[in-house]
DNA sequence: CTTCTCACA
DNA sequence: TGTGAGAA
């Protein structure tokens, strides 16, 4: 499929998706005009790609786990140097700190709403 | 419709 | 991390 159908499918605008593609998140084969043509697979791939930047993950780490899912862990955990596993480490630190961040925000408007005459559009409890 | 690059926030 | 313009 073209570029126009994905990003219809996807719901990720033609623009974004070469976007990623010149990040390295994204690849393509092109057709005799110079078109790049998509298979059903990347249906899946970009809507992981468009989840993980959306919550925040920078390209560089969407790159890093797309590149670790790909591959049987054994196989990776041969190759992952100190250096490489330090870097992880310090990604995993920005990780938890964001989700404190969101944990945090989320209680205070939970808390507000709670208290309004609104609760029924609160989500079921966790 | 698609492609590209350069500039910019 | 994305967008806009301009040209092909």
């Amino acid at each position: 499929m073209k570029i126009g159908e994905l990003a219809r499918r996807t719901g990720v605008a033609p623009r974004l998706l070469r976007y990623y593609e010149q990040q390295g998140l994204l690849s393509a084969d092109r057709a005799a005009n110079g078109y790049r043509s998509y298979t059903e697979e990347d249906v899946a791939r970009v809507e992981r790609v468009a989840g993980l930047v959306r919550s925040g993950v920078p390209t560089r780490l969407v790159r890093a786990i797309l590149d670790i899912e790909g591959r049987r862990s054994a196989e990776l955990a041969a190759t992952c140097t100190r250096s490489l596993a330090e870097q992880l480490t310090a990604e995993l630190g920005q990780i938890d700190s964001r989700i404190a961040c969101l944990t945090k925000s989320r209680e205070a408007i939970r808390g507000f709403l709670a208290r309004t005459e609104h609760q029924d559009l609160l989500p079921a409890q966790r």
